[in-house]
DNA sequence: ATAAGTCGGGAAAGCGCATTCCCACCGCTC
DNA sequence: GAGCGGTGGGAATGCGCTTTCCCGACTTAT
């Protein structure tokens, strides 16, 4: 038994299809009372469920949204999809998920199989990555989202354009000021700590953890210290342990020989790293804040009764999936700046300095 | 620039579309070597992406599958997402995301969305409720996952099966073995508390909350144990920390008069309510585990580095999404009992008992 | 009262594709 | 060499809906 479609309904209220779509879906004309009635009557007595991608192929729009992420499970990633499924809702759109690991060959694919279902919009969400094994990924990527643009498609990046895109009508970009936050974390870091500074950042070519590095490192010089020693890891918790683990054993030899600079300062590029990172310097026995500062960036909800409580940036995670999904909604050039986006640097225990250790 | 179609291809393949449609997509009938090779050429050269929703249309399978949950940004459910999603890639399926907070009303807009867009099928996580307010949406969400099985729909459940839901073709659920494990869990903590024991559980009517509940109430009465106190609040953070906060009046006041039964024993229905409610007695100055054991259920990912560690259930979030959506794909009932899935009980040191404190 | 102007409804033409049916042509057998 | 099944390609139909166009009936102005 398969459902009931508008022709049946029709004929059940004695009326053309014309009619029955008519008064079933907003159209510009409104049939008359009487007949409206009869036919909403069939509908409902039929169950009538309206086939979306019949409406779909005649009108040509489909009421999808695209959204891209590296992987759904992650808090960062889900925070910004639920912002994105908020913005679809009231926009009456549907979001198709796609998880992509990050590799741009599968968002390229991601790309395809959205602009297949004719997803009236696409929001992309993940770090851009510039590493040279990417390169071809990435201008086919761009080559894909251009042709979808050309085709009428709108897209909504997170953070960095993306990688060779032109910048093309129906690209919207929200601006995410990762350097200048992680200047300023820097800069009030460094006013609290005199000891080295150490980065866990993300692979090289990672644009969200280079910019979160090159803002860092500006602060640190902003403040009159010395650039931090950088050490390129895992853009996840895995990769934070790692480095934590190489942290945790040049910290015991520093202590154990008694030299002046145990006690570093360890900013990770996200969260779940510096968690990572955390949890390897407390299996080697060492504490924080005692024996180090750990600081995180993006301050993820479910992290935040985690102690030490984890000094971080706050970026309105949802806020910038909405703002992503919305700026593919209508409008154009204007909202683009409205795009901007605000964070606000979070010093909490992780960071603090214990005055009896003080230099 | 409208997106090129099969025709067009066919046009400048210089073939019928029926040819054209033949080789681009696996057909019964494969045209011969060279007229292939000039199809493909043709679509290569004109960018051709096939409309999914004309095909959809006409062979009238979408190679969509919808998947509903209460709140994607919720670990626990992004975590089956991810399985889903998983799942999906596998079958060549794209998922439709629908957030619905839990009520069955919204839930029930939710499956006819994916209904309309003829979704091959759909997989709803997140605890059934059986709350008189409830009611009315229940019967009408069965009733509209009746009709989309009817309609050829194929629908897997985690955990309960949709209230009133007549046990009709098409229907799958991965059982999750929560009673038996808050039995286990309740069996294992009686073992090493002597203290009264107090749940904290979601809202009454939640059948996940509820199965706990009564899981862990026979536990404990297995091991010769009274029942525990049972505390109602919201299935989330902060219903554990109102309840941690009512908790920590009591054992303040308890220990301020000395008497026997401070100490208590909480077991929170799900991760994030236990952890919201350590937040609670951390902020009253109380320490777990010296001042309270606390334990949780489903060993969310992200919440491993919590410390404390938190003693709970781990449950296959993301294999039990897996499982919802492959229960959804093809055979039938044999694999129902396939979908069962196993847990583990995981006490860590929140639940420890400190030797000194013992009674 | 008649002409011009609405308004409400139906017929029909697609939207882009899959697929059934049909036909021309091939090599084959007897 | 004529009849045969088989094969590869095209014409046409339909999936369910929207939308333009058309037409009859009604209203209003002269």
């Amino acid at each position: 038994m398969a459902a009931s479609t508008l022709t049946e309904v029709a004929r059940l209220a004695g009326v053309s299809p014309a009619t029955a779509s008519r008064v079933l879906n907003g159209s510009a004309r409104t049939p008359g009372p009487d007949i409206a009635e009869r036919v909403r009557n069939a509908a409902e007595s039929l169950g009538y469920i309206p086939n979306a991608q019949a409406q779909g192929l005649a009108k040509s729009s489909s009421g999808l949204l695209g959204l891209i992420v590296h992987d759904i499970a992650d808090p960062y990633f889900s925070a910004i999809a639920r912002g994105v499924q908020d913005a679809a809702r009231e926009q009456g759109k549907m979001v198709l998920l796609a998880t992509t690991g990050g590799t741009p060959a599968d968002e390229r694919v991601a790309v395809a199989a959205f602009a297949a279902r004719r997803a009236d919009s696409i929001v992309i969400a993940g770090s851009r990555s510039t590493r040279p094994a990417d390169q071809d990924g990435n201008a086919e990527l761009a080559a894909e989202l251009d042709r979808y643009c050309r085709n009428g498609g709108r897209v909504g990046v997170v953070g960095h354009p993306v990688v060779g895109a032109s910048a093309s009508e129906g690209y919207h970009v929200v601006a995410v000021p990762n350097e200048e936050l992680a200047a300023e974390l820097a800069r009030q870091l460094a006013a609290n700590h005199a000891q080295e500074f150490v980065i866990v950042a993300g692979p090289e070519g990672l644009l969200t953890s280079d910019d979160r590095v090159r803002g860092f490192q500006k602060g640190l010089a902003a403040a009159g210290k010395p650039p931090a020693e950088v050490m390129h890891s895992g853009f996840d918790r895995a990769g934070g342990y790692e480095a934590g683990q190489l942290l945790a054993a040049r910290i015991k030899a520093d202590q154990a020989s008694g030299a002046a600079s145990s006690r570093p300062c360890i900013f990770a590029v996200n969260d779940v790293m510096a968690i990572g990172a955390a949890a390897a310097l407390r299996s080697e026995g060492l504490r924080i804040p005692r024996d180090a500062s750990v600081a995180g960036f993006d301050d993820i909800e479910t992290l935040r009764d985690f102690r030490p409580a984890l000094s971080t940036v706050r970026l309105p995670l949802e806020e910038i999936g909405r703002l992503a999904a919305l700026g593919t909604a209508g409008n154009s050039a204007a909202d683009v700046s409205a795009g901007a986006v605000t964070g606000q640097v979070t010093l909490r225990r992780s960071t603090e300095t214990p005055p009896q250790v003080a230099a």
